[in-house]
DNA sequence: ATCATAATTCGATGAATGTCGAACAAGCAG
DNA sequence: CTGCTTGTTCGACATTCATCGAATTATGAT
């Protein structure tokens, strides 16, 4: 994980719509959820705007999406996060446990 | 911390220039950093540039500053990246490592 | 074949972003 | 006071983004 690849993770969640997004489909678990379903509990109005934030978290490795008939089914890609959450812990955080007691980095 | 919140502070990480500049500061440790030796460290040529991105960081609280005389030292502030951590691995990851082993959540 | 459903792609539009150079404000040194 | 350093603010520009409705593709049902 560089920082570039650090950074458009954290783009892609960084809008309310895709964190919702997000979270919504890891609370479904790794069942997924349709596009459709998806589209009602984030509250998104039009399909077109969904369909744009969804193909943003899959470009960046977070979500990936798997056809069935004519349902597209989406999931949270949780090792991608793992990641995510790795890079700041080690890259951006001051000490072991983050932002612990007492951190005298250089 | 909740969703919009959250969406804030990682949209402001969610450049690679500014991912960079926090980086630069969370290596600097509590001792923090001037402004002029940031724009060296990050190679940010413009000073108005570097001075923009960083008062994003300051607005979500991901970085404070404070004035000694001509100079500004801006420090990471450790406990907002803490708790943006805590926020994804709680809300947005369903991995046991990271949290809940959230299949059935709701 | 016809129609309905699921979702994407296209085209357009208004808003936000990143970047720069120039002008400005504040503090220190002669 | 004058000049130098530090950093911000301003104005401008091109780029990217979010959002929508309409058209399109693909699959399944009648």
């Amino acid at each position: 994980m560089n920082v570039e690849q650090a950074a458009k993770q954290l783009e892609a969640l960084g809008s309310p719509a895709r964190l919702r997004i997000y979270r919504a489909l890891v609370r479904a678990g790794h069942a997924g959820l349709p596009v459709r379903q998806l589209q009602e509990r984030v509250g998104i109005p039009a399909a077109s705007t969904l369909s744009h934030h969804l193909h943003r978290l899959v470009l960046t490795g977070l979500v990936s999406q798997e056809r069935q008939a004519t349902t597209l089914i989406c999931r949270a890609v949780y090792p991608a996060m793992d990641a995510l959450i790795g890079y700041l812990a080690e890259e951006c955080c001051a000490d072991e446990r983050c932002g612990a007691t007492g951190e005298e980095a250089a």
